[in-house]
DNA sequence: GTAGGGGTTCCAGCAACTGGAAGGTCAAGC
DNA sequence: GCTTGACCTTCCAGTTGCTGGAACCCCTAC
């Protein structure tokens, strides 16, 4: 299978897939005119490398996932261990992205938003008196 | 006053300070020992930027909004808008990661994690016949 | 004079791609 | 046989927002 036909199959554009290989993430083989040549088991890869990714995990993550995917002696508790390190990330996201949304948007409803140059918004980033 | 004082008052590293003036959001003097030398206002601007980063917005928006500050005659729905679009971004990063979360909480509560390989999560992420 | 705690510049690197230029390859149609 | 156009290749640069480190200067105190 040529990069476009692997592209589509797996949603990842051609550029990225690249990028996976050069970081060796995986390793197509390579066709007499220097195409790569992806077997069944690359567009595996790669499929279960965008999931990953979709979830949170970080390339690196991926990149340990693959090797535990192909081990059959794995432990499970590898893997659990691996993604709730990456839940744990993804609540402390959460928790942070909530409480900016909480101050910006008090800030946003108390802006009248007109034409007029008076804005809580910028009173409250410039207070001198305030803390933090 | 000198960068770490400002680092100090302000919260940023010094690093992050140079940076900041590397870009041009803020234009210290020089003292004759080639040392920055941070006026009141600059240190004002940087308690500005600091905040507005912590609120999400990114330094280009800082940038809009420091300019906007620093105008008379501003609009105050010109803040607003700014306000409200990283509001709305904030608002997509939270559903996207809260989307990950239920996938992944589910898929982490269903793996035992012990030292056998069977592995819902891996599973999940390999499985052939699913969309997506 | 020397030790320390400032400060300066510049270069490299992080994550995870993405865009673009310059060029090779292949299949189809004339 | 030649052109056209879609594909593929590599390489280099840029994105965001810093951060670390090296090599070096400055200032004060002892």
């Amino acid at each position: 299978m040529n990069i476009g036909d692997v592209a589509r199959r797996s949603g990842l554009p051609a550029k990225t897939i690249r990028y996976y290989e050069e970081i060796g993430l995986i390793r197509p083989d390579r066709g007499g005119n220097g195409y790569r040549d992806f077997s069944d088991a690359d567009m595996h890869k790669l499929i279960f490398v965008q999931r990953a990714r979709s979830l949170g995990f970080s390339v690196e993550d991926c990149r340990a996932l693959l090797s535990l995917w192909e081990d059959r002696k794995r432990a499970s508790s590898d893997v659990r261990g691996l993604a709730v390190t990456v839940l744990d990330r993804i609540e402390a996201k959460v928790s942070e992205l909530l409480a900016m949304k909480a101050t910006l948007s008090t800030l946003v409803e108390r802006c009248h938003g007109d034409d007029r140059p008076d804005c809580p918004i910028l009173e409250s980033l410039s207070d001198a008196d305030r803390a933090g």
